[in-house]
DNA sequence: TTACAACTGTAGTGATCGCTACAGGAAAGC
DNA sequence: GCTTTCCTGTAGCGATCACTACAGTTGTAA
């Protein structure tokens, strides 16, 4: 069934413990933080003992850094891209907001670790918190490209605001869903939010 | 000079410890985070025994309810509100925008401390997080009240919606200068904040 | 002077922290 | 068979955790 992998053969339980462990700690690390993420606790919770954690994991460090590679990868095999070619740039962005807002509600862990591990400021950078921050400007890039090509009319200081706002609104908004539970209607929010980067981006061209 | 307070005089350096003893706290549980702000590390940087920070506040939740608590009143006192009767809607929700970012700006630890509590969704609720929502939702009325009195066209789940999205502005934002630094400029960003809101609002007037 | 309340300092408690040493089991290759 | 590699289980390291008991100090009021 499941043969070669590369040349060595994968052996027993070792990928699906490796999983079992990084859902653990996506759980526990989305309850209590960066601090509260305790080895016990997620050994606890996946029903291995710690020494198995260190021998898939250097250490702590290193655990929570993988589990926030995991959830970006997640997020973004839940992003299905809009067709490039198809319709007017409001309906494109319009478009693409709302497939960043399922996303989100498909996969919203990463955000949600990402976020909190923003917020805090050690001096010691976690390099969880490093790896957030590069795919985070990598985001920025990219739909400050889109904002330069769906409008010409912005010059390059206009772009910077307008896709800092964007990504601001959708934390913002996320936060929203995180607080508010069912009471908040993500998807409708998004596309509130695409209207208003729209009218923002006339009023910037002017 | 200090006379009577109440019947009862305050003694020594109470005072002054209390007030030591938060600023430390606020300090760590900025850096850290809630479960990685131990006793023993804001009794070094306050340079007061963990008994007297025993004795100031009943256990760690009240110690960091407490600070939650003092943030907010800060950032309220620098709130200075705009005059209720002056100049066009339009100027005057621009006005509130930049005082809320002036406000932010100067007193910080309010909104990061909320908000990392609110990521955060342990099972048993911290106080302080407990405290920082019910903040959230007095903020949450006003601002609902206001767009209801500016624009009386909208109808009352349109006023939620719109509300929701000022607040998550504003969190996003915050977040954004957070990790930004001096790259992002606060005050512009949520005048901007305020021209999308009033677009928004015309469109959902119609 | 006495009495008391308001703090501070010392010295711990048992529990939990991140992490490690190391023996052993289970499958694959020889 | 034997070895090698992968992974698990047990036990425990020193450090730190939240918290407490309690004696000592100090300003104030009677």
């Amino acid at each position: 069934m499941d043969d070669d992998r590369n040349t060595r053969r994968r052996r027993a339980n070792g990928e699906e413990s490796r999983r079992r462990i990084l859902d653990a700690t996506v759980e526990v690390a989305g309850e209590r933080g960066y601090e509260g993420t305790s080895i016990a606790l997620v050994s606890k919770r996946c029903g291995l003992p710690a020494s198995s954690i260190y021998w898939h994991f250097k250490d702590k460090d290193d655990l929570i850094a993988a589990v926030i590679e995991r959830s970006f990868g997640r997020w973004l095999a839940a992003l299905t891209l809009p067709d490039d070619s198809a319709g007017t740039p409001m309906a494109r962005v319009t478009m693409l907001a709302q497939q960043v807002a399922t996303a989100l509600l498909e996969a919203p862990d990463f955000l949600r670790l990402g976020l909190m591990l923003t917020l805090e400021r050690r001096p010691e950078e976690p390099s969880a918190r490093t790896m957030f921050l590069q795919v985070r400007e990598f985001a920025h890039r990219r739909v400050a490209d889109m904002f330069a090509e769906f409008m010409p009319g912005l010059d390059p200081a206009a772009v910077q605001l307008l896709t800092t706002y964007a990504l601001a609104g959708a934390d913002g908004l996320f936060v929203a869903k995180e607080i508010g539970g069912d009471g908040v209607d993500l998807v409708r929010l998004f596309e509130l939010h695409a209207l208003a980067l729209f009218d923002l981006a006339a009023r910037l061209s002017s």
